[in-house]
DNA sequence: TTAGTATTCAACATATTTATTGATTAAGAA
DNA sequence: TTCTTAATCAATAAATATGTTGAATACTAA
């Protein structure tokens, strides 16, 4: 029988996803798609990679049916295919997270000196924020902000920040939230809001989370 | 700061996990732990590969913390590391299964010609085992199924098949699943249960998605 | 001890990936 | 048209991964 060929070949065609998140690049672009599309140069300016070399790895993801490209004008913006990338990268994460020792030291060696308290759950907040406890602060950059953010945040980025103290309540705890789990974004702004006196802290992870929960998320 | 160090030594850690699903053999030899603990030997049987190559991704497997080994006598024991694989693996599979066109071409032109009968899903299957209205077969080795099966299965792995045709019902429908969606044990049980004019359908996927649904399991 | 077996290791050749460079294409503006 | 810019392509060199072979280890049993 063919079966033996079929399974093979089925296989394989895994792999071809799975090499597609074999590269420590490729799974950066990854996470900032997940974020909100992005033009080419956008992402080699974040990555600090050149771009040819951005635009070969999103044509190896391309090839994968990972991301999907949008000619508008001179720009190609490159976004997920689905989001089930998303919940793949999660996967990938949570294992990593979990199971490399590497990681927890890499993490605690970072996160100890930046942020002791610990981390807000993402229902805690939820409920919070219902009650109108806590101001939920979103640092990333307004475009992605826009694209998707948790409602009643209040956006300011990390640049701002301290020029935008007086809009905070000394009494209410802030709870600042980015990227991901891992974003340092959110770390630099309670470390500054700390400094100035304030209460806050960090959710406890990032805003794909957030939408991949199916919690409730505002745009504009 | 040295926030860009951090990142990318995060990525660079995510990135040792899919370099570990980035090889079919590796996916099918993961496949394969995702059903059962296993000795080296069996996974080299199992997939037609050398022991000394199987060894050496299982090395790579364990470096990357994804399977876990343990020694005894002789053999060693090969296990997934943690549930959380298999969500790793569902994930990798479901893309290819939604994006990639030559997934979909490979499962039609292989699946058309072996079942061209709907299979059943999960929840319909417990409904009418719970109603004692089908006969549920597992067609894996017994040492799989000893390992977890659903509830009520009979286990008549494939080349015992043709003998113990008579331990059936002609009149129940027989609803037969193996290791995952693209096993083809069933379709072959299915195949050539028809053939001998009993009613047999397949189960939508197989016994690692029937556990990871946290449905009731029996052991022994 | 010896012999036998499952697994791992080490070394090599081959194949595949990756980054880099410079040329090329595609779209818009002058 | 020509110029500019974003992105892609093509070619190469360097790095990494893979499969194969045969030797080494670790355990069992005689």
């Amino acid at each position: 029988m063919s079966s033996n060929g079929f399974k093979k070949q089925l296989f394989e065609q895994f792999a071809r996803v799975g090499k597609a998140v074999s590269s420590a690049h490729r799974l950066e672009i990854l996470e900032l798609l997940a974020q909100s599309e992005r033009p080419v140069e956008a992402l080699a300016q974040l990555t600090g990679l050149p771009v040819a070399n951005v635009s070969q790895h999103l044509q190896y993801l391309r090839k994968a049916s990972l991301v999907r490209a949008r000619k508008v004008g001179l720009y190609v913006h490159y976004s997920l295919a689905t989001p089930l990338v998303g919940e793949l990268l999660s996967a990938i994460q949570n294992i990593a997270e979990r199971q490399l020792d590497e990681v927890n030291e890499l993490i605690h060696a970072y996160l100890t000196t930046k942020d002791n308290l610990e981390p807000m759950s993402r229902t805690a907040l939820l409920e919070r924020a219902r009650d109108g406890l806590v101001t939920v602060l979103d640092v990333r950059p307004s475009e992605e902000f826009a694209a998707g953010h948790v409602p009643g945040a209040i956006n300011i980025p990390l640049k701002e920040l301290p020029m935008r103290l007086r809009e905070f309540q000394r009494k209410r705890e802030i709870v600042a939230y980015c990227r991901g789990p891992f974003c340092i974004l959110a770390f630099e702004a309670v470390a500054q809001l700390r400094a100035k006196g304030f209460k806050a802290r960090r959710l406890e992870d990032g805003f794909p989370e957030w939408r991949n929960a199916n919690l409730p998320i505002a745009t504009g």
